[in-house]
RNA sequence: GCGGCCGUAGUUCAGUUGGUAGAACUCCAGAUUGUGGUUCUGGCUGUCGCGGGUUCGAAUCCCGUCGGUCGCCCCA
């Protein structure tokens, strides 16, 4: 074997890289389509950037080392603190509430397994400066919009939300100290695999209430009520559901937080998100609310190779130009002229035989074939649709600026063949 | 960090009780010097993941290591 990408790192061949654009296109449609801007900020940040205010987990498995001017620096392993930092910079300039989204590929150094790797992309979109939950319903709806434009529906994915405010109350109401309640959040975001008797053990007298909350029979509250009626609205009803369960690890989420998982169940969160009102001011900026959610490439990939879904393909060319070789100074000047039409052209710069050039033509999977042969010096050349084998015949007319034009142009080839 | 399985041509894999490596597909060339999805012919490529050990001899057995994969831990 040679030359493989480093452990936990992909190679994206244009088959691969042709699904990851179809991705990225659905996630860059959706922000466009919910008014978010994009930005974009550098993969290299200093270790203390994320040393000084992420959670130990992050800093664990950062991926960090030293460079020539022996800075210490890491690859970023989430977007917020350089989100956060750029808000912090210049939000002024900007009316709230800000609505921002970006694509970067973070790193981790972990164990590389299925849907997770040391390397991803992730669309992260939040919302600065907006307190009320509707924010919350906005980046949802925002969420279920590019899930359905890469061909997913509620009965393939479901938005699970929760409240942490509503388990403060919670854990308030039985009784927990204020400094034990990140403690038992902690405690709760393990649950979700152990059987009765070890939630029992881990949770004593609070496992009944913890186990009726799990259930489904409670209330929603406040803001969750809010969220899911904005939605309804919007019409992804039928996309969310309340799941007390649902806690999230992150220790810097203050408010609602979701996850939207496959329906059954069988990989882990496709992506996930919450309020996290108290973090800027952290981070040095100013005391501005903020939510936000994040959705990776690879658990989302996965779910789509599970579905069958293909999210992108390769496009071949509009045309691809067959030439004699005796006519091959005329086919590069229809090369150029053609593509600086508008139309994507290919050509195979060693033109071999006919036939290669054909086979190539259709190989890279371009619609039509332009023929120049001998009947070019009587201004005359071919045009054939390459799956369905139809030939045409088109004249070309050398412009007095040395440019060449077809007459009928590319465009309107279909129309001259029906 | 822990455990299961795996590692042979570009790809997918075969390789029988250890005897110094094969198929299919792909790719390249030709049959077919102006018409491509078929067919036929020929050709290329492997330090059998790496290192060590057992043996007259290892792709095959043993140990280690690296990588892959699945699960656990953990988590964006």
């Amino acid at each position: 074997m040679t030359g493989q990408p480093l452990p936990g790192f992909r190679d994206f061949y244009p088959p691969e890289h042709a699904s990851l654009r179809g991705i990225f296109s659905a996630w860059r449609e959706a922000s466009r389509r919910s008014g978010f801007s994009e930005y974009e900020g550098p993969e290299l940040e200093s270790l203390e950037l994320y040393t000084e205010k992420s959670g130990d987990e992050i800093v664990g498995q950062l991926y960090h080392f030293k460079d020539k001017g022996d800075r210490e620096v890491a690859l970023r392993p989430e977007m917020t603190p350089t989100f956060a930092r750029m808000v912090a910079g210049q939000h002024r300039n900007y009316k709230k509430p800000i609505k921002w989204f970006s694509i970067p590929r973070l790193f981790r150094y972990e164990r590389p397994q299925r849907g997770r790797h040391r390397e991803h992309y992730q669309w992260n979109c939040d919302i600065v400066g907006e307190r009320s939950p509707c924010a919350e319903a906005e980046l949802i709806a925002t969420l279920c919009l590019g899930l359905s434009l890469l061909g997913l529906g509620s009965k393939d994915v479901v938005v699970k939300m929760s409240d942490r405010g509503w388990w403060d109350r919670f854990l308030e109401k039985h009784g927990v100290k204020e400094e034990n309640k990140p403690g038992v959040l902690r405690v709760l975001d393990r649950l979700e695999g152990a059987t009765p008797e070890q939630r029992k053990e881990k949770l004593g007298a609070l496992a009944k209430p913890v186990e009726e909350a799990w259930e489904g029979n409670v209330h929603d509250s406040e803001a969750l009520g809010e969220i899911k009626s904005a939605l309804g609205k919007m019409g992804y009803g039928n996309w969310c559901e309340t799941d007390f369960r649902i806690v999230r690890g992150l220790a810097y989420y203050t408010g609602v937080v979701f996850e939207v998982h496959d329906r059954a169940g069988k990989l882990r969160a496709v992506a996930g998100g919450g309020r996290y009102d108290d973090l800027l001011k952290k981070l040095g900026g100013e005391d501005l609310p903020a939510t936000g959610f994040g959705m990776g490439d690879a658990v989302l990939g996965e779910l789509l190779r599970d579905k069958k879904i293909e999210s992108g393909k390769q496009e071949g060319a509009d045309l691809f130009v067959v030439a004699e070789g005796a006519e091959k100074d005329l086919a590069l000047s229809m090369v150029g002229s053609l593509r600086r039409a508008g139309f994507a052209v290919d050509y195979e710069p060693g033109f071999p035989k006919w036939g290669k050039q054909l086979e190539l033509a259709e190989a890279k999977g371009a619609r039509w074939a332009l023929l120049v042969g001998r009947e070019a010096k009587d201004g005359k050349v071919g045009f054939k649709e390459i799956s369905t084998r139809r030939q045409g015949e088109a004249r070309w007319i050398g412009q007095k600026d040395g440019s060449i034009c077809l007459e009928p142009s590319p465009g309107d080839w279909a129309k001259v063949l029906a």
